[in-house]
DNA sequence: GTCTATACGATGATAGAC
DNA sequence: GTCTATCATCGTATAGAC
């Protein structure tokens, strides 16, 4: 069967990561991977059609991830402290957020796409779990939960950038901690008119132009 | 005199913010500019010389207008919240993070640098202004004012890059207005411990390896 | 200082043998 | 399915005339 269409997949998740999608040569993928011309435009269209592929599984991989570390049942909150205090690598970048400031990226939404994914399903398990909270009676009702997941994903993908423009990993980790305090500032204090929750739709639930 | 050297760095920095510095080709500079080969390589080295250039004068532009934002007169904190609450185009991105995460700014240092110090400097500013509101009583004094700067940057810096994700200007107006909750809050809360000031010297102060 | 012409490697894709 | 040529194009830089 196909041995080498995993190996460039393969390949080009890891050139993704490290290189980003500008960057990442079909020379480079075949080099990584062992195969030659003929497996990669045989299993593939070209550089763009392995780059989405590899993009989905990248994305699908993260995406139950983050089910994985949602679907537990302990206080929700717990569960967002779990996300933001996950182990990263900031000089080494968000996995799909490294790639996501790229101008083939903006232009593209096919590529665009399986990014966007990731983001809006943890911005909306974040959502959620505030949202139970309230019902909960363990967070201000009054909280408008997709300002908070915004703010809160917002902060991790500071910190990696953050991280790499210094060439240190400690501003990924104060900007964790930062995440961290914040929940936690907000689940006890009580909230300011413009944070509170208006009947406006969450703005990023699904992404236009996709 | 170097008439052609001005449109050439003044279309370099347009399409560095556009494209970035990977997909900034001289061809596409010289048709921006409306010069030609021989000027471009008669004033500058070549490409990465150019970029440099560009990149150095931007950064001091940017520099600028945050010195001139910080050195205000009134409350310390007043001036952090100016900053938070910028008018900024999310989708555009921000003009020099937006190349933070290109594989070719992480690997030379040279270009790196004028992006690091201008994030150093803001960094800077932020501390200090965490610093003055603490002396005059206006913070808990056992904050750490460089945890504080780091995670306020993170979130515009993330906000940006969701905005870019979703091709939303939302999720950075939300980041934004997050980032100066949370500023509010620290202002009046207790400190957990491990937010608490140590001894350790601030850690983006300076970028390593420049 | 600026221009056009030219060189040359890298990129991304194709052709055809096995 | 996989391989090794081969190819057109682009990105980057140089040469030399004006």
């Amino acid at each position: 069967m196909s041995s080498k269409r995993e190996a460039l997949l393969s390949a080009a998740k890891d050139l993704l990561w490290e290189h980003g999608y500008e960057a990442m040569s079909p020379a480079k993928v075949l080099e990584a991977s062992g195969a030659g011309q003929g497996s990669l435009y045989h299993h593939f269209k070209g550089k763009k059609d392995l780059a989405l592929a590899a993009l989905e599984q990248v994305s699908a991989e993260m995406q139950s991830e983050i089910r994985r570390l949602f679907d537990g049942t302990g206080r929700p909150l717990a569960r967002v402290e779990e996300y933001l205090l996950s182990k990263r690598d900031g000089v080494k970048g968000s996995r799909l957020g490294r790639l996501a400031l790229e101008y083939s990226i903006l232009t593209d939404d096919e590529l665009r796409q399986p990014i966007a994914n990731y983001f809006s399903l943890v911005e909306e398990k974040i959502r959620n779990a505030v949202r139970d909270a309230a019902q909960l009676g363990l967070i201000n009702p009054d909280l408008d939960a997709d300002q908070v997941a915004v703010t809160l994903v917002a902060m991790i993908e500071g910190g990696f950038l953050l991280s790499r423009v210094h060439k240190n990993p400690a501003p990924m980790e104060r900007a964790a901690q930062g995440a961290l305090f914040m929940l936690r500032a907000l689940a006890t204090r009580d909230i300011p008119n413009w944070m509170k929750r208006t009947d406006a739709p969450a703005v990023t639930r699904r992404t236009p132009n996709a």
